[in-house]
RNA sequence: GGAUAGUUGGCAGAGUGGUCGAAUGCGCCAGUCUUGAAAACUGGUUUACCGAGAGGUAACGGGGGUUCGAAUCCCUCACUAUCCGCCA
């Protein structure tokens, strides 16, 4: 959510920057300012009637304590006016307000100057392509089928315990999971993020702070009776850490991270995109979540989407970092890199990781604030990147590696799986 | 699932109708003392909104009500703790 402030401050600004997305906010603004101004307008008034009845209250109080009932009663005549109308000022203002609040849910965030224009992914900027696409030759499987040849994801399994899109992994394919999550998880902490296991279920709330709700409801399992959401993604429960917080300038920047499944109902998905691994309901992920002082939370950016090159790079897997257009970008996000891995046997590219910077879009609903010595509370910067999620990599590299013997362990995974070779 | 007790500032915790945005302690910040530190002492220390400012308004889990006046009384919802039941 925009600040408010910021809104009545650079108007023009943020109408021009929001165009980057193909949107013309313009009648949203001016609508919000207006409300602002009468908003303010109904306060003060609000303000001063109550405090013509305060001021009453206590005279009426010390009169009786000086046994004047007489006096006492004549005034209370007089609050009666004042009550009514104080009553219809606070409706008054709560009715703005949820209108002020409605608009702004609905105004994506600013995108940084660096966006590019665009309308689709094919809009998107390459930054980088890294890594070299191997020639497999006559070994030629998408992984879906290697997975069948060699054992290790049954689809069809899964589909009978639970549904499509919730697959079973066995033996080596089990174990390749569990390497790579320990994998991403030390070289985060390497990196100097901090470890957490948050809660798989979140309130309503929670769901709010990072912004998943009211807009993407459709996209969480809902579970009615408790009325929790099954996550997402490690994000929303990392990240509302730190909802209604205040934190002292001198911790920042906070870096965590965290291993979590992610549930995604991922409505409307069809075809060639949820073969297989590609798309699934349920995923393992390791994400690092950065709470930030808005003066290096760019930097910092950059240093994340470093460190997720890094795990490609030692997986050895070929990738290339996007920086998405306008029309791409995600409601949220003020500026956001994301990274693919070439799938030979696809070929095609894999999106792998997403790394953003949300700017104050995110900390500002969370009440997410930091505070420098002597200073007002500001809000934070809130960044997240995912370090990386699961199937798409091991789509990659059981594709990328097989060989007529089987497929290749990349190097830095061995001492994590044990072994060096799957045949 | 049943019963009971709770929810107050960064934390602990007092306050049961007016002078309470709220005692006290801890913590934190600044100062005095000290070669330095600790201790001791002194002072400061919630947040949001409105206002050029003076100042004003709101918030004691959320919402509603009673009252001239509510942290305090009533209703309702949420959450937490403890005990019982069930159980990894």
């Amino acid at each position: 959510m925009l600040e408010l402030q910021r809104i009545r401050e650079q108007k023009d600004d943020i109408i021009e920057r929001l165009k980057i997305r193909n949107l013309d906010v313009s009648e949203q603004i001016n609508k919000v300012i207006d409300l602002d101004e009468l908003r303010r307008k109904t306060q003060r008034e609000l303000d001063d009637t109550l405090a013509e009845s305060n001021k009453l209250s206590k005279e009426i109080g010390m009169l009786f304590k000086q046994g004047k009932q007489e006096e006492a009663n004549q005034i209370k005549s007089k609050t009666a006016d004042l009550k009514e109308r104080s009553k219809q000022l606070k409706e008054e203002e709560a009715k703005i307000q949820e209108q002020i609040k409605e608009i702004l849910y609905q105004i994506p965030n600013v995108p940084h100057p660096s966006v590019p224009k665009g309308n689709t992914d094919e809009d998107n900027e390459v930054v980088l392509t890294a890594g070299e696409i191997p020639d497999l030759g006559e070994y030629n499987l998408p992984h879906w089928e290697l997975a069948k040849k060699y054992n290790l994801i049954d689809f069809e399994l899964g589909v009978k315990i639970t549904g499509a899109g919730f697959p079973v992994y066995t033996g080596k394919g089990a174990r390749l999971q569990r390497a790579l999550i320990n994998f991403f998880i030390d070289e985060a902490e390497k990196a100097g993020f901090q470890e957490v296991i948050p809660p798989l279920l979140v309130n309503e709330a929670s769901g709010y702070g990072t912004g998943q709700l009211p807009d993407k409801e459709g996209q969480m399992y809902h579970c009615t009776v408790d009325n929790l959401y099954l996550i997402p993604t490690a994000e929303v429960p990392i990240t509302n850490i730190y909802r209604d917080v205040i934190v002292s300038e001198n911790e920042l920047p906070i870096k965590k991270t965290g291993y979590t499944p992610c549930f995604r109902r991922e409505a409307g998905s069809y075809g060639k995109d949820v073969r297989g691994l590609n798309r699934l309901h349920q995923f393992d992920k390791v994400e690092i979540v950065q709470i930030a002082h808005p003066s290096q939370s760019y930097e910092l950016l950059d240093k994340m989407v470093e460190h997720v090159k890094s795990l490609l790079d030692k997986l050895e897997l070929p990738y290339r970092v996007l920086r998405l257009c306008g029309g791409d970008l995600g409601f949220t996000s003020a500026l956001t890199f994301d990274l693919e891995v070439f799938s030979v046997a696809q070929e095609r590219w894999l999106e792998v990781s997403s790394v953003s910077n949300f700017e104050t879009f995110q900390a500002n609903r969370l009440k997410l604030r930091y505070r420098g010595k002597g200073n007002k509370p500001q809000l934070a910067h809130t960044l997240n990147g995912s370090a990386l999620a699961l199937p798409r990599i091991v789509a990659a590299l059981l594709e990328n590696n097989q060989t007529k013997d089987g497929i290749k362990i990349p190097d830095a995974l061995v001492e994590y799986t044990g072994f060096s070779i799957i045949k």
